[in-house]
DNA sequence: GATCCCGATTTCATAATGCAATCGGTTTTC
DNA sequence: GAAAACCGATTGCATTATGAAATCGGGATC
């Protein structure tokens, strides 16, 4: 990372630092699929990250403020990797990014599904999610009354009702 | 650019196509900066592309459907590049990275400040924008009571505003 | 104590990036 | 009407980033 930037620029600046194919990827499975250690993330991911990037990237964005790592209690070499406060408020650009890609690009409907609903669900709901996000990164106490269902859960829940409508539309 | 996408997911699949360091920015100098002409992306950028990432760039993001190329007809030669309505529902995305980059990374004052009134301005604002931009681009006829100033115009104003506070500061 | 799993790292090939010079053509200048 | 400036690229070449596959040493598991 060179400490020159291209210029001050809002949008450059961010490019600089999400501008390539993986980093963004790695948030979203932390975000949305609620990964937190680097085999989850590597062996899970849809898109099928190479180790060596994976490891480029976890470290890239732990020195760029967006991650932190510290030890797994439960497992002496485990890794744990958290959101920082900087890294949940990327999603609002998540959010940009997925309407427009499910408007304009040939998005899969199940993988489509969470971004349908998170969506849908306008600024509340994208507020509720980052304080889930907050409490299960950061530990912050979560806020007044807290909804029975998980913000994640909810769309974890819309994506599997999808596959389970694509497989009994496949072969009964 | 091959026809096999790494999975099907809206924000894999928008990566796919902007996840570089210098799509968006060549997008954002034709929407923020009012661009149209090789040379001006070329030579007014503050980031300073090399002529040949600028060809690539627009190639593929003709090809992509976000811009589209004419002929000039006051010089034959020209080559006037346009945005298609793909390209301008860019901007909520532009609006999203701006706020998370004015938050947590180095802006500089002066090239802050448009994205500073956009966003004051509301979702309203950005419409406004979108708006404009399908006139511009698309000949799209201009909607009931087009104000007076246009964003673009209001932006590029705010800019120089602080530029000129900014020089008078350093030196009177 | 053999095996498996952990977060990486190494190796090597390919692709992207960037700089400088240049292209064939058009338009402007004098 | 010749010279100069400008048009959107393209080429050649060096450097850097990216990516796939194999592998690492150390702990955990059984």
């Amino acid at each position: 990372m060179s400490d020159a930037h291209r210029s001050g620029c809002p949008i450059n600046l961010t490019l600089e630092v999400l501008g390539d194919r993986w980093s963004l990827i790695v948030i979203r499975d932390i975000v949305f699929g609620g990964r937190r250690h680097f085999r989850e993330l590597l062996t899970r991911s849809e898109e099928g990250i190479a180790s060596n990037i994976l490891a480029a990237r976890v470290k890239r964005l732990t020195e760029e403020g967006i991650l932190t790592r510290s030890d797994d209690p439960s497992h002496k070499q485990k890794a744990l990797y958290s959101l920082t406060e900087k890294g949940i408020e990327l999603l609002p650009v998540f959010a940009a990014m997925s309407v427009w890609g499910l408007r304009h690009l040939p998005v899969s409907e199940d993988l489509a599904i969470r971004a349908r609903v998170l969506n849908a669900g306008g600024p509340e709901l994208l507020d509720a999610f980052m304080d889930e996000l907050r409490a299960e990164h950061l530990g912050t106490p979560t806020g007044p009354a807290n909804p029975d269902a998980s913000v994640r859960a909810r769309l974890q829940a819309a994506y599997e009702e999808v596959l389970a409508r694509q497989a009994e539309k496949a072969g009964p």
